[in-house]
DNA sequence: TAAGAACAGTGACATATGTCATAGCCCAAG
DNA sequence: CTTGGGCTATGACATATGTCACTGTTCTTA
């Protein structure tokens, strides 16, 4: 038997997916958690075999609760289920020490199966995210650096350099620099060009 | 029994769902769709008694899916689940003729409610999705002249305040002001954001 | 006819944006 | 160990952007 924490935040997901998984007859859903705060209040009290863990949650998110779990010495594996397709958290998530990372649009046989894999010690990733990944890897032209996508996404947010300085906690000036970067990059003249170009080719 | 078409793109999200619902003694997810052309199939082939329908999908999206009923006539009422909380998708899809629109992270016991009070015909808005509404109310959005459509559709090009100027004729000033006016209008602080509300909402 | 709108324009002003040069730190590859 | 790339940062600079107030003109409509 196989014991679970569930973290998602939207009630409904997680909920379904519990029962989904309590199907298996090797798979126990021991304890849920709506955020990261309650993901660490539950990892420090109680033990599990996995971590099934989202990224976008409010308080604490995903990578949040991996840090925090890196300074706790707690090395639960961690299987990341998320919709966000982001390379650069992908990245961050594995640099973290998360051992899986499979998106919401998995069939339910395949987490299962990826569950499994995880706890018998395998890194698990999905086909998808592979295929995103080497995607990225194959158009060196707009080759953007893993901080050049994360100030391209926050543009594409329509956030001002000011207010991605302090959600990234550097210097307007420094983020200044990553825009001109990412405009030179990207061939356009300005953040508008550079946002447009970013939705049409789903940069973002 | 009320027979329910679930139209969800993310396979264990839908399932999930599925199950939980299909434990209320008179729910019956009677159909599945991963997108809003298999909705489509699914609503010309069979009759349901409501359709749980999500925003964001692949190949055609809630609002689609929405305008196509209302094309073929088909007026099974229709409760939108999603987790997109914007305010003028929310308007837009009201005035397709959705019947109720609430969140995912409503609790299930909330939605089954909503379900119930959709198919006795009441609308149903989640206080949540209330509020935001009533926020949004009190700076009521105009609509952007012909004009401002025009220079809108020129920002969403790419181009600058000059370049629109030589394009249409005007004065760089002249143009300014019509910006300013959109930005108001679309209640955001500067052109990229208008740029990118342009293209969510097919404003161009 | 009077009122109200869309449209065009100007000038002044405060910020935001983008470029450039320069420089230090860190880390990985050679 | 050296080199290069990525990240951070600063200061200076030119230009773009957005706001405001105010002035017109031309319509439509109450």
């Amino acid at each position: 038997m196989i014991k679970c924490l569930l973290v998602e935040d939207q009630t409904l997901v997680r909920l379904g997916l519990a029962n989904l998984l309590n199907l298996d007859e090797d798979i126990f859903i021991d304890g849920h958690a709506e955020d990261g705060l309650q993901a660490i209040t539950q990892l420090t009290q109680r033990s599990f075999d996995i971590v099934l863990l989202d990224m976008r949650m409010p308080n604490l998110d995903g990578l949040g609760v991996l840090e925090k779990m890196r300074e706790s010495l707690n090395n639960t594996p961690v299987l990341i289920i998320t919709t966000f397709e982001d390379c650069d958290v992908l990245v961050k998530a594995i640099n973290l020490g998360a051992r899986g990372y499979v998106l919401k649009n998995i069939e339910l046989e395949e987490l299962i199966d990826a569950i499994k894999r995880v706890i018998a010690g395998k890194r698990v990733l999905q086909s998808a995210v592979t295929d995103y990944l080497l995607q990225q890897q194959l158009t060196p032209q707009q080759c953007l650096t893993a901080k050049e996508q994360v100030v391209l996404q926050c543009m594409s947010l329509g956030m001002s350099n000011k207010v991605i300085a302090n959600r990234l906690d550097n210097s307007e000036g420094t983020i200044r620099n990553h825009v001109s970067q990412v405009l030179a990059k990207l061939n356009v003249k300005d953040r508008t060009q550079a946002v447009i170009k970013a939705i049409n080719q789903n940069l973002i």
